[in-house]
DNA sequence: ATGCCTCTTAGGAAGAGA
């Protein structure tokens, strides 16, 4: 069974890419983030057509998740329970889960923090507070479970470029990665994907600054599975292929088979 | 070639992303 993860950067933009990723790939579950559309602009029929039906969560702004499925899509729960909302306002969608064959999943968009010190920072580290707490029962259970998506987290600083470039920055500081050490304190770990290419498996390259073709990026899409999700792992590698090119989100897909 | 940012809303310019 294939899966896989993707922060789309705009599911419409990248529809002709999507389609033709999920036919190459053999994908059977894909995880999307930022959709940027509404629940009714999700382009469900030309993925059905393909074979594929949709659990969504989107708001028609930014944000917006998905778990796209050609192998069930049961127990369907839109949105994180007890999730904040950014300074008071309703939450937004980051989040949906999916029962897919014999895993469950969820896809997640944990907020970016924009600056530390910023009250978008502060919401971000609440947010993986609701989402440790949220992910506990499905964690302990037997069967096969993992949340994947844009963490705006690189859980190392062998996850970026030039850690002095982040120096003060979101996405490294110790209180992110600590929220990421809770994650793994419920029972999840960390699948680390192989690179394709060179020594590092960064999943997000800036589109300035030719980060891509010098290879200047991050690894914040990540895959946290229990552990009967951890022991299926066969192989797990991001496909950095679907980053070159007119038209590429700036994030590549995170691909884990499992022995399932 | 992997190539100098892209997407959205809104109706021109600006926010968000990380």
């Amino acid at each position: 069974m294939r899966i896989a993860t993707w922060n789309v950067n705009s599911v419409t933009a990248r529809l002709p890419r999507l389609l033709a990723w999920l036919e190459k790939s053999g994908t059977d579950v894909l995880c999307l983030q930022e959709l940027k559309c509404s629940a009714e602009s999700f382009p469900a029929e030309p993925l059905r057509e393909l074979g594929y039906e949709a659990a969504v969560n989107a708001d028609g702004r930014w944000n917006g998740v998905a778990v796209v499925s050609r192998v069930g899509l049961d127990e369907v729960v839109t949105g994180l329970p007890g999730q904040p909302g950014y300074l008071g306002e309703a939450p937004e969608p980051r989040a949906v889960a999916a029962t897919c064959g014999p895993v469950r999943l969820w896809s997640v968009y944990v907020p970016n923090g924009r600056e530390v010190g910023h009250d978008h920072y502060a919401y971000k580290l609440e947010w993986l507070e609701a989402l440790r707490a949220a992910a506990a029962d499905d964690t302990a259970a037997a069967r096969p479970f993992a949340v994947l998506g844009d963490y705006n987290i690189a859980p190392t600083d062998e996850d970026v470029f030039d850690p002095a470039a982040f120096a003060g920055l979101t996405h490294v500081t110790a209180p992110e990665r600590e929220a990421l050490a809770g994650l793994r304190a419920l029972g999840l770990s960390d699948v680390v994907p192989r690179p394709l290419k060179y020594d590092r498996p960064y999943t997000y390259w800036d589109y300035r600054e030719l980060r891509f073709p010098h290879n200047k990026g991050m690894r914040i899409d990540l895959v946290y599975g229990n552990e009967p999700f951890a022991t299926a792992v066969e192989d797990a590698y991001v496909d950095r292929e679907e980053r070159k090119g007119k038209g590429a989100s700036d994030h590549a897909p995170v691909v884990v088979d499992l022995e399932v």
